[in-house]
DNA sequence: TTGAAAGCGCTAACAT
DNA sequence: ATGTTAGCGCTTTCAA
């Protein structure tokens, strides 16, 4: 239909201000919004643009100003429906601000995430959110800082870098959902998640997580406050792929010390644990107490629903790129920094153990 | 710790060669690994670019090359995990092969994904994976192909566009899984879908979406060849949010025309779907059989396991990828496409209706 | 308000 | 192998 159906060179500001009988700088004025342009000009200037179907090049425009408009969000797993809702909330806001989002997976590796750290820096993103694999190995993210551009950590804290961070505090719910467990009998409680860690759990180690830490924290110090020693044994970290998590719930739930109740970290965890429960044939909550983080929709639908802790996952993913849009924009942050708390959402997994032993 | 800790201008190239004692072309030659560079210049060069800690510009690089190793990806709703999973795919392999992604969601409007495909493309990306969300309002495309940029359509085909398409064909598991059900004796059949239409659902409507199409047709087909009519009034379109599919459950499951049977056009619209039968206090296949699209890891928690048609969706994300990427580096298509089959997985949803009627 | 000209940081063409 | 000089397409001085 059109007339020009050439395809080889883009049409360029230098095509419209001929086709315009302009200066390049007045054209480019007029299509860029900026500088001072008579109505004249602008008019005959757009309608040039509209006729040679001009398209502004946006990497030459971002050379110039400095400025991409486009923020680099570096998660673990964006396949983990917990990352996925939290990128959903990201893009929100960032559409909102006219930004975009390059997305990079790091698989959790620490060297995948310096690399996209990296690469984002080199396309001069305007600004970066990463929800850090480690809490410890953080140098890339100091480098950040000192290039200069603003930088968020999403869902987990890393240790000594002054960086806004945005995550749910797990250490009070943590605390309070294992008290929950502690006073429904439970002593035996389990605890499984797929952190990596160089060396098998002790009480107290130093972790690379501080989500896991805070877990960690908030389950002893619930034990310590009913006087109980926490049991470290029940504590199964590295658990791996499906098939792997599914053998360790197998083996907690075996012996004569077994556990009672299990708590699975995310929602990826929790499929492979509850898969294993009904496997061995045993239900929950008659045989096994079950608690997971994270509320997802599925969760309602097994018999009997699960018990979880709720996270605002998707408002967490906002608030992120709330924050991160406003130090791009160079407004300071704002007093109100209202908190995001998880809950306990009570459904039917847990109960009393099978054989109650009460100390209090 | 680092002697320099300036955070001003970023080093370019220029400064490199300056502290390196070459022109300016030798040390952007050595940084970038072409053309003709001795040995000493490369390691003077190097070592400068280390000292400085240099940071190519990758927004120049591209302006020059005209290559932005960059991929823009467009999608309905990534929260939703069959777009998750695809991503997945397609994000891996990107990476495999140097290249990042741009994601764009467009919450299946057809206006955003207009808007997507303009700023991705002013953006220089190098090539565009879309899954369409109409295959009907196309010229967009269209004018992706015009500008030269590869393109490759995910999920859903878009009528008379003359584009590679990577998509599950729906038409022949529809068919099979539609006699499945017919051969088990069920005449109410089903289908909830939240696809948006103008004008409700009549017997061979066009329909935005290539995917819900030869659902339609397939499920039309399978009652024909029985020389049974398809009834229509079963099939709901616009089946909105969770709560608008629990409303429309609970209609379909009710009354003396009732449904025997439904099928739930992904997970998504699955969820409320089982969320309301349990909610009807209904059991799954007793009262109601049940069928999905898609194989998700709690399909198989709940009671009963449910049956669904599996897709190969992750696959499907890296041949979509795979295909971007050898278009836009110039090769051909191979004669070899392997195609992308669904499969039914026979679980515990479905049996035979409460009251059997066979007409065969 | 306008235009000429100088960049942005890099690659590419052309000499040498 | 090296350096010089143009660009890429835009924004930004700086004069006029």
């Amino acid at each position: 239909m059109s007339s020009n159906t050439s395809r080889r060179r883009d049409i360029t500001v230098a095509d419209v201000a001929r086709e315009a009988q302009v200066s390049k700088a007045q054209a480019a004025r007029a299509l860029g919004n900026y500088g001072a342009v008579s109505q004249d000009v602008r008019e005959r200037v757009l309608a040039a643009a509209e006729e040679l179907d001009y398209r502004p090049n946006e990497l030459a425009r971002s050379m110039n100003t400095g400025k991409s408009h486009t923020i680099g969000v570096v998660v673990g797993d964006i396949e983990n429906p917990h990352f996925g809702l939290a990128t959903r909330g990201i893009t929100d806001i960032a559409k909102k601000s006219g930004f975009h989002v390059i997305l990079i997976n790091t698989d959790e590796e620490t060297a995948a995430e310096v690399e996209a750290v990296r690469v984002l820096l080199d396309k001069r993103v305007d600004g970066l959110i990463v929800a850090p694999a480690s809490s410890v190995e953080t140098q890339h993210l100091q480098q950040v800082r000192e290039s200069g551009r603003p930088l968020v950590l999403l869902d987990r804290k890393a240790g000594g870098l002054d960086v806004e961070t945005v995550a749910v505090d797990m250490a009070d719910i943590s605390y309070d959902s294992t008290r929950y467990l502690l006073e429904s009998g439970h002593r035996r409680i389990a605890f499984v998640s797929t952190l990596k860690t160089e060396e098998p759990y002790v009480a107290g180690m130093e972790l690379d997580s501080s989500q896991i830490s805070e877990r960690l924290d908030g389950i002893t110090r619930a034990f310590e406050a009913q006087g109980l020693p926490h049991p470290a044994d029940l504590v199964r970290l590295n658990s791996g792929d499906a098939e792997s998590i599914r053998k360790i719930t197998v083996e907690l739930l075996q012996g004569p010390d077994a556990a009672t109740a299990i708590i699975a970290s995310d929602g990826l965890v929790a499929l492979s644990v509850v898969e294993a429960i009904q496997e061995l044939g045993l239900s929950i909550p008659d045989d096994v107490s079950f608690l997971m983080y994270d509320d997802f929709a599925w969760t309602r639908l097994t018999t009997p629903p699960l018990t979880v802790i709720s996270q605002p996952v998707y408002e967490m993913g906002m608030a992120a790129a709330t924050a991160l849009i406003r130090q791009i924009e160079g407004r300071k942050a704002p007093a109100t920094a209202e908190p995001l708390n998880a809950r306990l959402v009570l459904r039917g997994s847990v109960s009393a153990p099978r054989a109650v032993e009460i100390y209090n």
